[in-house]
DNA sequence: AGCTAAATGTGCAGAGTTGCAAAAATGCAG
DNA sequence: CTGCATTTTTGCAACTCTGCACATTTAGCT
């Protein structure tokens, strides 16, 4: 029991413990019959919370499958600032965003998601709103690392972008005949953006 | 009358005229009393059409405002093959959505709609998914043109930061203090991208 | 323990959005 | 002009999502 949960108060402890329950009940269900056949409702008798609350944690019921919820923004802004300072711009988001698929990928409930992600198009498309929540936390930490602000036009640009690149990956990786790894197709989607979108050359 | 509205039957007619009469209605309600003061309903009202129907021709209320829409798809990606072959992928959309951005902002209607847009941000957010269609037309044509389809990697990845550079001008112009040219903005994210979003040299 | 302020959960009402199947409009023979 | 196939419109029902007001819980203090 003394693991991670033990964070601060009670009043934490439990958001948390709602949001995994609610999660996990989301996964379960989807998984069992499709996310189209489930709805709100289902997931929150399940959690045991009123459907009102559920909106309070997650924008759409897609969401709940994927990483970057409204909590983890100032988390990963702190990580852009913390990049060492002699990287560019675009280095230490990247180095961000990697890091944060890859802590994804490798999480233990991977395996399951993947595998619903994969076989429903229709959970990306209306989840990966939530990447909004990526671009903002991107643009805070660069806003502040730079020192142009979060309104500026090159950091909103470098933001968008590598949110972008998220985006690209995970369709790619989604549409793939054969199952690839994803944080390949993310270093590869960052690639294409370094070189300026010049075509790859073939071997 | 000998316009633009002759072609084909009676039926691409009315279609086009409802699709008008829904535009016309939702632009005049949004700058009278803001957009979150207005239901689709009474689009619709005024429009003569029921409220399903609205349906029919936009995804959103706040899609009534944007230029994508989903029957421009085939179009654009005509405009993507059409460019002259010895272009590179990247160089060939770049102008084909600085072309339809241009056009957009010569429209004559641009000045009443850029005014609702510059103060109604939540527009823009919601809108923008709109954007999807401008994604999908971009691959489509890219796909053809270079003969690796439209689910190849590099035409997603051409596709999505180019429509990605326009959110960002969007965004940094409806943001910006003194009213900028769009055309400008859009193109200034342009260059970034094709810097591999190196830092930009300030004079 | 008891009080108060802030955070969180809930119910309700209303608007947005979609699928489905029936109804109306249109295009096209004959 | 008439009948038939196709497209478009519509009504309906169900669900998603949001704002608001109110109840409940928690944190911090005494």
């Amino acid at each position: 029991m003394t693991t991670a949960d033990e964070g601060a108060g009670l009043r934490e402890r439990k958001k948390r413990m709602t949001r995994q329950a609610l999660r996990a009940a989301a996964v379960r269900l989807f998984t069992e019959r499709g996310p189209a056949c489930v709805t709100v409702e289902e997931i929150c008798a399940e959690a045991g919370v009123s459907p009102r609350t559920f909106f309070n944690y997650f924008d759409s019921k897609e969401e709940t499958l994927l990483p970057f919820t409204r909590d983890t923004r100032e988390e990963v802004a702190g990580r852009v600032r913390a990049r060492p300072p002699e990287e560019e711009p675009q280095e230490a988001v990247r180095a961000v965003v990697e890091e944060s698929i890859a802590r994804t990928v490798a999480g233990e409930t991977w395996s399951q998601e993947s595998a619903l992600l994969r076989s429903n198009p229709q959970l990306l498309q209306r989840g990966m709103v939530a990447a909004r929540t990526l671009n903002l936390a991107l643009r805070d930490g660069l806003g502040e690392r730079t020192g142009r602000g979060a309104e500026d036009p090159y950091v909103r640009l470098v933001a968008a972008v590598s949110v972008t690149a998220v985006h690209v990956a995970v369709n790619v990786w989604q549409g793939a005949v054969e199952e690839r790894d994803m944080s390949q197709v993310l270093a590869e989607a960052f690639d294409g953006i370094e070189r300026g979108l010049a075509p790859p050359q073939e071997a």
